[in-house]
DNA sequence: TATTATGAATGATATAAAACAATAATATCT
DNA sequence: AGATATTATTGTTTTATATCATTCATAATA
């Protein structure tokens, strides 16, 4: 579906205070970013960016909510972030092998931009700020990756529900009460546990005094608790 | 321990061909990254890096054999990687905190080249192509963390173990036929899994006559097999 | 409003893999 | 070579977590 534009998304000029990386940007390398932009509406559940196709774009979502997640075997995802507007994405594949090595899929109705990954190559060719803000950007992604293994390895259930909690609430919702708008099968790829073990362990929060759960809506009433249990194994 | 100078490395201009990154320099670049450098052999066990210590230097090993870990709750390591001369290394906090995220230890005797991070940056900003390169290398990290991450947390004992084989055999051994210097314990490192698993599942491979087991010797004799239980979860 | 889908909650059962324990085999040191 | 430490093997038990099965609640649709 497309976008009608609006008055807060004609170009890259516009919106580049969004996004620190764009921030280093002068006008003539928002000239070229901007080049055969575009911006597209998904409905909820549709497919921003597929595993295994042509990665041919940088991303940035500027209204809405999508996951980003890897499919693995058998139809199990394993869900890496929740994606917010002005978060840029488009994975590594954009410098190696040209391929997504994720699927994005959208959680609400979301509007997304894509910038093409060749206006990026060259402004990154034109701009060290901006090389090496893209390998600050990369690193930060590859220390996220560290803590997610050492997470999905070596905690166990209760630890690595506590990590979601924790993640939803400060990077999220911000906030620590807040309407889940995604379902316990998410919940569940986002730890690596089933629906069913996602379900039992948040009730056992609300028995312990942890959480006050009402199906979508969640209150952290011991966030101390949750961050020491997301410390345990 | 200080190594004595041979005629193999005296400065970068003469090992260049080694790393794919560095051939990409020119001779005054080279000599940039040549200033301040160093080179240290670390005896067996001893630590190249250690996770959470500053990172100020991006190393390269040239003789020698590491491994590559994160370290986690409770003594329990995450190897990612066995490292052999040529790869570069120091990792995401090189462009992010400035601490290393994992540490570096010697599996044999090692030599080490470290490289100060400010002339690496600095060489970055002067070079696009160089800026690149890192770029991508920083991507195929993390592809490689994608792989890890599924193999880890949706295969069970059997198929990660075979990845820990074919990725012995292809990548670092070069043969179908080798002598481990690892421990079962750093095996169990490798996927994930205790000391005692690993030598079971091992045991259990060779009475299936997937390999051939000599306590350190180790033979693959059907790696088709050892690829099919890859696949599988 | 009745009727399907879809998601959530809960219980019973099965299983992969850790933890524990003990012995056997190597390697290292004196 | 003998003594000690490290690593490997093997068996038993325990536990975390998945799987299966069913009911309940909520949302979408006719």
């Amino acid at each position: 579906m497309l976008k009608r534009r609006t008055d807060t998304c004609i170009s890259c000029e516009t919106c580049n205070e969004r996004s620190p990386l764009f921030s280093l940007l002068s006008s003539e390398e928002l000239r070229i970013m901007n080049t055969n932009r575009f911006e597209v509406v998904f409905n909820t559940g549709e497919n921003i960016v597929k595993q295994g196709t042509s990665s041919t774009h940088m991303i940035m979502i500027t209204n809405g909510m999508a996951k980003m997640y890897l499919e693995g075997f058998d139809k199990k995802n394993l869900m890496l972030e929740i994606i917010t507007p002005w978060k840029l994405f488009g994975g590594p594949g954009l410098f190696t092998d040209y391929r997504y090595h994720y699927s994005v899929s959208a959680i609400t109705e979301t509007s997304a931009c894509f910038i093409s990954i060749d206006n990026v190559r060259k402004v990154l060719r034109l701009n060290p700020d901006f090389a090496e803000a893209l390998l600050k950007h990369c690193s930060q992604n590859g220390v996220s990756n560290f803590q997610r293994l050492i997470s999905l390895t070596q905690k166990q259930m209760h630890g690595r529900l506590a990590d979601v909690l924790l993640y939803l609430s400060e990077k999220i919702y911000h906030s620590e009460h807040f309407n889940l708008n995604i379902t316990r099968q998410e919940i569940g790829e986002m730890s690596n546990m089933t629906k069913e073990s996602a379900t039992r362990i948040l009730k056992e929060f609300e028995l312990a005094g942890i959480i006050k759960l009402d199906t979508k809506e969640i209150n952290l009433l011991d966030v101390p608790k949750l961050k020491q249990l997301s410390l345990h194994g």
